[in-house]
RNA sequence: GGGCGCGUAGCCUAGCCUGGAUAGGGCACCGGGUUCCUAACCCGGGGGUCGGGGGUUCAAAUCCCCCCGCGCCCGCCA
């Protein structure tokens, strides 16, 4: 650095320290690892851009740790010096193992919330893109350093929750012959105890809209919840549902450490205090009819959506006043508050945000948002369309094709290490999936393109870091890596491979930062296609001299591939 | 109608925050590769108006403006 901004002030140009190294391209190109674009000095020179490069070549100065420079047409490259890459790459994987890749632990206690769906029935797999890009966020977080929790927030008080209690308290044969007759039209075999819970709720739903008389009773049920007296089969209903939808979260390796049930706002009173604290906001009026509400046109809300109603005229609260409630016990513990969120809440989180403003509090969450995953012919997916896909279904789908796949493949196996090695391959095929893409880009849910185990997959990467496991058994090294000479490992498929793993850290940290968890995805690809290039190219075992650095290389990159699994909870398989 | 998000080969997608060299991958398609460390792999090939138009800039997929298409939201629901 300090070399090359003596060399271009020596070249005539002026530039300081920060400026430089904002214009450099720490990605590299074919012809080095760090690139310098020179046209904004040739401006200032009244010169050619190429002549400048070329004249700044020559002005260079060996600098040490860098082994060739080049100027190809305005551009000057840097190669790093190869064997001083891979001493450094190798020694830090080494030294920091399963830690490589991860940061020094910081004091910024974090909070991720994510899922939080309503306990209705079974999770499908549009909510579980909430769940796959939080959980890998907080995976990233929490390996970044932070001290970290992960949430789930239990909405026990909405109707929806209060439409099952509703008809689950009359036993099915009292029930109303709309609601009987489409819930019992197929009940599949086998199902599981949170799906038979949850069938009636859309032919609930259907009905409420038709029977006022009905609508009556789930109101009246609301309130009584609300007030704090649920009936006994409420809290035990959204247990048993939530125990289902955990089950399935938990297979593909999602897990909370807390769960916050939205009641126990209202049972602290701290919801009360809320209401209280909006009363006296600047923007704060009392309706006719006695309801509370706020004008938030000041914050930047549209017009239409600008009058927020914070208690209604009987004297409830809402939803966004519980979840006030619920921030601000999180802002208590919490330094960083990061809800994960469809883009259906967007309007909710920006008008959480002018709330928060109007009872004064500074403390803002971090919103990370995703886009619904899709039906193929358009649409979001529902379950009275018959269009919602399972979670535990695409799981059950996935793993029958991933134990066709392994069976063909590895008819040696017993039936238990089948059964192991499918369930991760099949769970490994549905995260990749899912993280893969950028959350923000709408997604349209291909049963054909969620199972596959090729190319850009879960099972890819899954293969990779099990090649390389091999490699390393069939050794019989004790300490893989423990001798290796870096002058061995300067072939290109050695130092692309190499360039590779030293880039993880950034990855990481850039990951961290922007909470782009699908970089992850990508940078796993590239290294495990990389390392099955190398694997092709270069001979590993019967390499003689060259064995011992090779079996280093392998595993650093067995270590770095493993690493970036765990951030993507997907399964390392040491055989498949 | 307003607000927000998305638009990159037949299909899926990275790059956009922070503008730089022939726009990276994958699927599908065509042609090769297995007496050799796991072929869920590798090598080669064809395929691109980066939705359209304007602007800023030496330089635009990237920044700004307008338009088009798709999605979501605009409840005293959650």
């Amino acid at each position: 650095m300090d070399g090359l901004l003596q060399g271009c002030r020596d070249a005539g140009a002026t530039t300081t320290p920060e400026a430089l190294r904002a214009m450099l391209d720490l990605d590299g190109s074919a012809e080095g690892d760090v690139a310098l674009p020179t046209h904004r000095f040739a401006k200032t020179l009244r010169q050619a851009p190429e002549q400048f490069a070329g004249s700044l070549v020559e002005h260079l100065s060996p600098i040490s740790g860098v082994a060739s420079v080049s100027s190809t047409g305005a551009f000057v490259n840097l190669r790093v010096d190869p064997a001083l890459l891979a001493t450094e790459t190798l020694s830090r994987v080494f030294a920091r193992a399963e830690r490589y890749g991860h940061g020094e632990p910081t004091s910024t206690i974090t909070c991720v919330e994510h899922t939080s769906a309503n306990p209705t029935g079974p999770l499908h797999i549009g909510r579980v893109r909430n769940g796959i890009v939080g959980d890998t966020l907080a995976r990233v977080l929490r390996a970044s350093g932070a001290p970290l929790t992960t949430q789930y927030y239990v909405d026990d008080l909405g109707r929806q929750a209060a439409m099952i209690t509703w008809i689950w308290s009359k036993p099915p044969t009292q029930w109303p012959v709309e609601i009987a007759v489409g819930a019992a039209a197929s009940p599949p075999e086998g199902e599981s105890e949170d799906a038979r819970l949850g069938r009636p709720y859309p032919f609930v739903s259907a009905y409420l809209k038709e029977h006022a008389d009905a609508q009556a009773e789930v109101a009246a049920l609301v309130q009584q919840i609300e007030s704090g007296n649920p009936p006994p089969l409420h809290r035990e209903l959204i247990e048993k549902i939530l125990a289902g939808m955990l089950a399935a979260l938990g297979r593909i390796g999602i897990r909370f450490d807390e769960f916050v049930w939205e009641s126990s706002f209202l049972q602290d009173r701290s919801v009360d205090g809320v209401i209280e604290r909006l009363d006296r906001a600047p923007h704060a009026a009392r309706q006719p009819n006695g309801a509370g509400a706020i004008d938030v046109s000041a914050y930047g809300l549209p017009k239409e959506s600008s009058t927020v109603v914070y208690t209604r005229a009987n004297g409830t609260s809402l939803y966004v006043t519980r979840d006030i409630a619920y921030h601000l016990s999180k802002f208590a513990r919490f330094e960083r508050v990061i809800d994960v969120l469809g883009q259906d809440h967007r309007l909710h989180s920006k008008t959480l945000d002018a709330l928060l403003a109007e009872i004064g509090e500074p403390r803002r969450p971090t919103f990370v948002i995703y886009q619904d995953l899709t039906v193929p012919g358009g649409g979001r997916m529902s379950t009275r369309g018959g269009t919602a896909v399972w979670l535990h279904e695409l799981i059950e789908e996935a793993v029958q094709r991933a134990r066709a796949e392994v069976l063909a493949r590895r008819p040696d196996l017993d039936r238990a290490e089948l059964e192991r090695i499918a369930e991760a391959v099949a769970t490994g095929a549905i995260r990749y999936h899912i993280v893969r893409v950028a959350p923000e880009k709408p997604v349209i849910f291909q049963w054909e393109d969620a199972l596959s185990f090729e190319g850009r997959s879960g099972p890819f990467i899954q293969y990779a870091f099990a090649r390389a496991t091999s490699i390393l058994e069939r050794s019989e090294e004790s300490h893989p890596g423990s001798t290796y000479s870096v002058e061995r490992l300067l072939g290109v498929e050695e130092q692309a491979l190499i360039r590779i793993l030293a880039r993880f850290p950034r990855v990481v940290r850039e990951v961290a930062r922007t909470g782009h968890v699908h970089s992850i995805a990508g940078y796993a690809h590239e290294l495990a296609d990389q390392f099955n290039r190398f694997y092709h190219a270069v001979p590993v075992l019967t390499s003689g001299e060259d064995r011992p650095s090779r079996l280093a290389l392998v595993a650093a990159t067995r270590q770095t591939l493993g690493n970036a699994l765990e951030l993507l909870g997907i399964a390392r398989l040491d055989s498949m």
